[in-house]
DNA sequence: ATGCCGGGTACGACCCGA
């Protein structure tokens, strides 16, 4: 089973790139992130098309994900739990079967946090308490579960081209470092890590000829529960998306995963 | 280079992203 997150800056600029990657790729599972769409005009029916299931958590002009699968979902949950004033649309969860069990999805889109002297930061840093409340429970359940999306963090030098450059941003410093840190101290893996040593960078602004110069960061990110990280067969950025017409500013993560083989 | 691009809303600039 192959599951990929994806920001990809606005449904409506990025629908035929995104067509056209599920056409050649034709992932199972792909969680997007900043759709900026509402759910009524989110273009569903030109992924029921190509064979998905689709569901979304859309906000108006800004953040927005959506999950699309082959698999019918067993269940849908939209918003982090903690906080019944955080209006913000961030998070959806789905459950699947596949024949020999469960896997269950979360997509999230991280706060960016900056400026790191603004309530975006303190929004930023209550999230990723929340989150990891939300991902303590899960974990007690003791299932293949993959937390995947755009976290909008750089775990360490390796993840940056330009560590100098970026560390004090909301993105790469401590206080953000440290809450992310307590996901793996739960036990969950970070898939890339779990499996190459290279930068695998999956950001690059579009100013400043940041992709031609290969000035990225790694920032969306595979999580996963022991019980799915025992899965886990291989990991692929697909860079080569940055390169084509109309690119987001992200590129596909994907994960391929064994779930007919016993842990 | 805390906005050089690119996308959003809405139709003229302004907000937002990382």
């Amino acid at each position: 089973m192959r599951i990929v997150t994806w920001n990809i800056n606005g449904i409506k600029a990025r629908l035929l790139v995104v067509r056209e990657w599920l056409k050649q790729s034709k992932p199972d599972i792909v969680a997007l992130q900043e759709i900026k769409s509402i759910d009524e005009n989110f273009p569903g029916e030109a992924f029921e098309e190509l064979g998905y299931n689709v569901q979304t958590h859309g906000q108006k002009g800004f953040n927005g994900v959506a999950l699309l699968s082959r698999l019918p979902f067993d269940d849908v949950s939209r918003q982090l739990p903690g906080d019944a004033s955080d209006t913000q649309a961030r998070l959806i969860e789905g459950c699947f079967s596949h024949g020999s069990g469960s896997v269950r999805v979360c997509n999230i889109y991280l706060p960016n946090g900056n400026p790191v002297d603004s309530e975006k930061f303190s929004y930023k840093l209550h999230w990723m308490e929340r989150l990891n409340r939300f991902v303590a429970d899960r974990l007690r359940l003791e299932e293949p579960f993959v937390l995947l999306g755009d976290f909008n963090l750089i775990p360490s030098d390796l993840d940056c081209h330009d560590p100098e450059r970026w560390w004090g941003d909301a993105l790469f410093r401590s206080e953000s470092l440290q809450r992310f840190r307590h996901l793996a101290n739960l036990g969950m893996v970070d898939a890339v890590r779990a499996t190459t040593d290279s930068p695998s960078y999956t950001f690059w602004d579009f100013q400043s000829g940041a992709w031609r110069k290969n000035n990225g960061i790694r920032i969306d990110h595979l999580m996963l529960s022991p019980q799915a990280a025992d899965h886990l067969d291989s990991v692929t950025v697909h860079r080569e998306l940055r390169g084509w017409d109309r690119p987001s500013d992200h590129v596909p993560v994907e994960g391929t995963f064994d779930f007919a083989l016993p842990a």
